[in-house]
RNA sequence: GCGGGUGUGGCGGAAUUGGCAGACGCGAUAGAUUUAGGUUCUAUUGGCACCACCGUGCAGGUUCAAGUCCUGUCACCCGCACCA
């Protein structure tokens, strides 16, 4: 009887739907476990395989812990703010909302359609007005706390956009959403004091189980650096310019300073500076490069001396020339440098260039070659010389600095605060007011959600101004505070505000008053296992991870940590081993699968190709495979016979594919768990027979994978529910074969292999090796040195 | 440039962390079933001059024993990128 894939799928896809098998139960007696899997953004091409594979692996941990007794908490929902449903808006003429609505509908079917096991109750959706009311309040009480401000700087702009941009989505100096080029453009934007939270989010790693390149990832994007601050007076003025350094102790090395092109000391003195119009003019060349071209063009420096302006090296009492050059950034530390060339290689190409002395302080390298960036013995740095180590010297420089008062101990992060803001419609209003007489007022929490204005018009204005600017009822109100003529903030929230905090909700998602009860935080959170793409380590995770330290530090929220555990899947490539993409037209539909193969095809499948945490590509030939081993599985209802307990020639098979099984899926080594039930298959097909207590088991461990399947034959065969049933245990006693082979070697190539009593001696095994043929053939004629059993592994005969 | 990762049959990938390299799957070959194709079943399948020997990107080293450890080197992929 053949397998009727979309009849069997379909009704079990019913059943659980209708009898909310998967529900989770806030407060319930059993112990709890919250699993989370990233929310799709619902576009309108629909799911990729790319997501199937991303849920896949926690619908498995999650089905296999509900039949280990967790009440498990695996929930879905969708991140529905962004830019492609507002062009595809645009282009065509239609609503978000109904865009939105009608993209949620599609990805709802095609989730169901592949049996994940969600708990359907909790769907959140970020445009939901009872969802992104909680997500202004979270803004307003940041807002309350300091962490918001407004600050007039060079932000990323995407010309096709017509958005601002933060670092994290102008990466490489092209729109994260369209790949146009970036430019620079001065605008006032809201941000988010995300650096305050720097240290917070790097030691909060501790406490966490992330894998290793996730939390590097994360550690290099604040990208901690301890050094100093150093005060260098100017001799012409009663001004000190201040640098970062992580190496005051080549401070004798100091032979020059440079400063970022945008640093207001030149406008401060430009009536000082002879050779200003000169400086001017570098400062225009390097405003029109962007970014991207300023970090491009690395290998040549350029910069031009200040002319009547210079300072003074604080230990050495020495002058020293001050420059402009686009290599220092005003963003980063003081803007300022001393530039030490003996020791950094940027400085020394500065200082080859422009013809500076160049001193060396740390013995090790040939500093007429190129710049020492190594450890060595301190020279020509007075009280220094003599020190061996970098520590040891830094440590004695701050002292010295501290002494003199000209300097400091200091920490900076690469982090940037967070440009949290988007002249878009399809996002989340930020709530405040502007009023001529009291400034930037709040919108009062009981006033919340601030709706999005329903508009017929999405478009962006001329300078990149938010569609909400035009809509004047949106924009004319009374400020909350003095009651006069005041005009609303029309820009919107970025795409990531929505996922900064929706773990949170799913643990209460239709509570009307809060934005998750107490009682429901404290039952559900932390995220006990989150998995998602490498691509949101750095920006979905810190962000959300900065919310919820937040939220913790006001007493919002019950632990420091919303998520106790992180890992990340691989991507599918396509079928050419490129990444899949429209134009290139190797993109694979799951629905197609779906149709063809049906659900537990396609579940198997993207487990079984490859570690999966590794890029894989997709190979339809090998999904038949997959077909063809749930076939077989389907086909074990033929050779079923009775007997409630293991046989005895299938006991440690048995016991092994359990144990194997169950701690993979722990590790994610889903591949290497089907793998092993594929090898039980085959020894079960060679031995003609199976009996029910062994399909018993093979059927439930199955299952996280292949519910449809198993549901099915469970019920046929012992009738009952197989959800219901408890995760099958094992004897690591019985995992082991009474008899083994082992392999015999002599010096080290194998040349026999013998089959011995797992519990035999070693003296034992070695006279038993030692009187095979073909050994005794091998050692012939020479003296045995050494003998080695590795117990149940091989021996090994050293012989000479 | 810095950081991370990967490199194993025709292909996707395994290998208890130093112990029989190539599990499992695909593909291929042969046979059985079938009018035929497909499906299914059985057997074989790293290379080769087939009891030997050679084989985990390349070159060395440590070890009784190396895909695994050490030194050097090459290639590809992914982050970050003048971070002082």
């Amino acid at each position: 009887m053949k397998y009727n894939f979309s009849e069997v799928e379909k009704k079990w896809q019913d059943f659980w739907e209708k009898n909310e098998t998967f529900k989770a139960v806030t407060g319930s007696e059993k112990p709890k476990y919250y699993t989370l899997v990233e929310f799709p953004y619902p576009s309108g091409s629909g799911m990729h395989v790319g997501h199937i594979k991303a849920y896949s692996g926690l619908e498995v941990v999650s089905r296999k812990r509900r039949l280990q007794g967790y009440n498990v908490l695996f929930p879905i929902g969708f991140d529905a703010y962004g830019l492609p449903t507002e062009n595809t808006a645009i282009k065509t003429g239609v609503h978000p909302r109904t865009v939105t609505d009608r993209n949620i509908v599609k990805f709802t079917n095609q989730l169901k359609r592949v049996g994940f096991s969600f708990d359907w109750s909790r769907v959140i959706d970020t445009t939901d007005e009872n969802y992104y009311k909680w997500t202004q309040w979270i803004f307003l009480k940041m807002f309350e706390n300091g962490l918001v401000f407004r600050d007039k700087t060079l932000v990323n702009y995407c010309p096709s956009c017509k958005v601002v941009l933060s670092n994290e989505d102008s990466q490489g100096g092209h729109c994260d959403v369209c790949h146009s080029e970036i430019v620079q453009k001065t605008k006032e934007v809201w941000y988010l004091r995300i650096t305050e939270y720097a240290d917070k989010l790097l030691q909060g790693l501790d406490e966490v189980n992330y894998l290793p390149n996730i939390r590097l990832q994360q550690e290099n994007w604040i990208g901690k650096s301890t050094g100093a601050f150093v005060d260098f007076k100017i001799k012409e003025k009663d001004e000190t310019l201040k640098i970062y350094t992580t190496r005051p102790d080549t401070l004798y090395g100091v032979t020059f300073m440079v400063i970022a092109p945008e640093h207001p000391i030149i406008e401060k003195y430009r009536d000082s500076i002879s050779n200003i119009d000169d400086l001017d003019a570098y400062k225009a060349e390097c405003s029109k490069k962007s970014e991207f071209e300023r970090t491009q063009l690395v290998k040549d420096k350029t910069g031009v001396k200040i002319e009547g302006l210079t300072a003074i090296n604080p230990i050495t009492s020495k002058e020293i020339p001050i420059y402009i050059s686009d290599y220092v950034m005003m963003g980063y530390g003081t803007g300022a440098i001393m530039a030490v060339p003996a020791h950094d290689t940027r400085d020394y190409e500065f200082a080859k260039k422009f013809g500076i002395d160049i001193i060396e302080v740390i013995k090790g390298g040939d500093i007429s070659k190129e710049a020492y960036t190594g450890d060595g013995e301190m020279v020509n740095s007075g009280e220094l010389n003599g020190i061996a180590n970098k520590k040891d010297a830094i440590a004695k420089m701050l002292e010295i600095l501290e002494k003199k008062g000209c300097g400091k101990k200091g920490v900076q992060y690469k982090m940037k605060d967070w440009a949290f803001n988007r002249q878009r419609y399809w996002g989340e209003p930020i709530p405040i007011v502007h009023c001529p007489k009291c400034g930037m007022v709040a919108v009062p929490y009981d006033e919340l959600p601030l709706k999005l204005p329903k508009v017929e018009s999405f478009e962006p204005g001329k300078d990149g101004e938010s569609p909400l600017a035009k809509i004047d009822s949106f924009v004319n109100c009374k400020c909350p505070k003095c009651g006069g003529d005041a005009k609303r903030e029309t820009d919107t929230m970025p795409q990531w505000a929505g996922s900064s905090w929706y773990f949170l909700r799913y643990c209460d998602p239709d509570n009307r008053e809060d934005f998750a009860s107490k009682e429901a935080l404290e039952y559900w959170m932390p995220v006990d296992w989150y998995n998602g793409g490498m691509e949101h380590v750095t920006r979905h995770m810190i962000y959300s991870r900065f919310w919820h330290k937040f939220l913790y530090d006001i007493g919002e929220v019950p632990c420091s940590e919303p998520y106790a555990k992180r890992t990340a899947q691989g991507l599918i490539l396509g079928p050419d081993g490129e990444k899949m993409s429209k134009s290139k037209g190797n993109v694979v539909d799951p629905n197609d699968v779906v149709d063809n193969y049906g659900a537990d095809v396609l579940r198997v499948y993207v487990l079984f190709m490859g570690d999966y945490e590794q890029a894989a590509p997709w190979s339809e030939n090998s999904m038949k495979g997959c077909n063809r081993f749930l076939d077989r599985i389907w086909g074990l209802q033929d050779m079923l016979i009775d007997g409630d307990e293991y046989r005895p020639e299938l006991m440690s098979s048995m016991h092994k594919t359990v144990k194997k099984v169950s701690e993979d899926i722990e590790t994610m080594k889903f591949n290497t768990a089907i793998a092993s039930m594929m090898s039980l298959l085959n020894e079960v097909y060679a031995l003609g027979s199976i009996n029910k207590a062994e399909l018993r088991s093979l059927l439930i461990i199955l299952n996280p994978f292949a519910p449809h399947i198993t549901s099915e034959m469970y019920e046929r065969i012992y009738g009952g529910y197989i959800h219901e049933q408890k995760w099958v245990e094992y004897d690591e006693a019985l995992c082991v074969d009474k008899e083994i082979e082992i392999a015999v070697q002599v010096n080290g190539k194998m040349r026999a292999k013998i089959n011995i009593p797992a519990d035999m001696e070693q003296a034992d095994v070695l006279s038993l090796a030692k009187q095979d043929e073909n050994v005794k053939k091998e050692c012939e004629g020479k003296n045995i040195v050494k003998e080695i059993y590795v117990k149940g592994r091989l021996v090994n005969i050293v012989a000479k």
